[in-house]
DNA sequence: ATGAAAGCGCTAACAA
DNA sequence: TTGTTAGCGCTTTCAT
């Protein structure tokens, strides 16, 4: 027995495939409740699936959005990636996730597969800045997009963004306020962004307190923990500071190990802040202290704003105020 | 302008659509090199992309699997997303992932997304056994499918599957052999047989020793580390054992928790030993003795045979054999 | 209230 | 070597 389509059903129940294709739809007008019934018995008894993809084919609408993250093992992206789910899920959408993989090549790839598949909108979480090809390539291609995060300040695109300004000011002025004057920073990579603001927002709090952060204290990370454990691991061994804020939880933890091998404590020899608050971190002990972003509901608006711009050629930024968590790595110390 | 179709492409290069169709599609034959660099040439300039579903719904191939998960947050799952997504794109395949969140209503309503959607094929890393309803819909719409682990043993379906009983028993013996007598087991949901596995292995290691896991030392979890860090907290405070075996990484985390809070050091006075092998456990301090699974592999591995299944109708199942890694939160013990 | 027919963008016989 | 044509499963005018 070959798959069923819409002519079977009409077959069965008496009727045209136009009418099956109206019920099919919840075509309200012209059409006895008789016959919507009959119809309707018929597909139930069959179990009977529209092919989503003939439908699409004359809508010019695949129900079905791109999602790019960079780099999936990182915690922080499963969380957007559930959000995102529900939210699409909710408007009838299915989603497919791809992960670049911090790699500018995958990223291009994806997005030519994502428009050969004729997604009808994709999320763009990028690694960096979007390159000048993709940006091109989206624009005149004319598919929706909206940007995650990362990505330019200044272009004026939709999307979802975290005030990580904020959020490095928030660091800055905990560990200000904890008394700590020796204070180290761990970084994301350069050219990223959100990154940079972390770092910025953060010195801005410190010089509020008269204290300039030494360009020898300013670590450059890449978001991964390994990185982190080693830039912390060798500072450590010869630089003599309070507290260490790590641009992401990932790199905390790094701080963690390397802390831990040089037989430090936390956090009565050193008080360690990070950002995201990834969902593992509570199995740190001792707990973090941390910058929260709420990721999950992060994802739901980003498609829910996708959505709008798809449906209404709606175009909005959205900006997410980030959270102090206070947990157990911080701790007030006297200064000698 | 509108989308560019095939019908622009003939046009330009002033050939029928059928030719371009064929160049598409590299079909070697009957075409000059002439008129195939023309149709290149065109198609290069108007940077054209053929419409995927229009083919899909001639070729009866949508070139899209689907992959459903139980617990995105769990990060031995993004592993296993890696994996498939790696080896799906190899093959020219996109990948739609779907998180079923551990609720039943969710699986069904993916396996009918996915089938409206008419992908190719579907990966199925199913919470609990496959649902009556499930294997019914699966079977009859004779879409391939593969069970990822989870899931039935008696069933002859292909599918990868870990050894899970190999993964226990050597997490017992690694316990025996370190001198331990006094152990309790945090085991993963009743129901799901991979977790009864290695609860099994587990015990039989320790049987060989002449050892009874006391119905009292086996602790039912669910594989999150919440319910295990209350389990554990709630255990140890009136119950003493040298040594705890976490069925998943995750619920380790929580006994980690629990032991600190009561003052226990680990390894020193507790020794804990893990299963997955999850990226993020490097992180704990100390770092966690556990099981490891090759989950990336096991994702490709699950996607190759997915596509071989839909493209040469093949039949397999895949056992992967878990490997024991000693870290630190294991210890020799002194039994008195 | 219902149906016939055209067409979405493409592939695949079959012709020429 | 190339083109004509039918049709994939569906939606959508336009008739009736």
């Amino acid at each position: 027995m070959d798959k069923i389509t819409i002519k079977d059903i009409a077959r069965e129940a008496g009727v045209s495939i136009t009418t099956v294709s109206r019920v099919l739809n919840n075509k309200e007008e012209g059409m006895s409740n008789e016959t919507r019934e009959k119809v309707l018995r018929v597909i139930e008894k069959v179990n009977y699936q529209p092919n989503q993809l003939a439908r699409s084919l004359v809508t010019k609408r695949s129900k079905m959005l791109g999602l790019i993250v960079p780099n999936i093992s990182n915690p922080f992206f499963p969380e957007l990636c559930r959000g995102a789910e529900d939210e699409a899920n909710d408007h009838n959408y299915s989603l497919i996730i791809c992960n670049s993989d911090d790699q500018l090549h995958k990223e291009e790839n994806y997005l030519r597969l994502l428009k050969e598949q004729q997604v009808d909108g994709i999320l763009l979480s990028s690694k960096d800045q979007l390159s000048e090809t993709n940006r091109m390539q989206l624009q005149e291609s004319k598919i929706p997009f909206i940007i995650f995060d990362r990505g330019e300040e200044g272009n004026q695109h939709s999307g979802v963004f975290l005030d990580n300004e904020k959020g490095g000011y928030l660091a800055g002025q905990h560990l200000i306020e904890l008394g700590h004057r020796q204070i180290a920073c761990i970084t994301g990579p350069e050219n990223i962004h959100n990154s940079q603001k972390r770092l910025s927002g953060f010195q801005h709090a410190l010089r509020k307190a008269s204290l300039e952060l030494p360009e020898e204290f300013i670590l450059t990370g890449d978001f991964k923990m390994d990185t982190a454990y080693r830039l912390a691991k060798q500072f450590l061994e010869s630089n003599h500071v309070t507290a260490i804020f790590a641009c992401n939880d990932l790199m905390a933890c790094g701080v963690y190990q390397a802390a831990h091998e040089l037989g430090i404590q936390i956090p009565e020899q050193l008080s360690i802040i990070g950002f995201d608050d990834i969902p593992l971190i509570t199995a740190l002990i001792p707990k973090l202290t941390t910058i929260r972003q709420n990721t999950y509901e992060m994802g739901r608006k980003a498609i829910a704003l996708l959505i709008d711009t798809i449906e209404h050629e709606a175009s909005e930024r959205v900006v997410f105020e980030p959270t102090l968590v206070v947990r157990e790595s911080t701790k007030y110390i006297n200064r000698d």
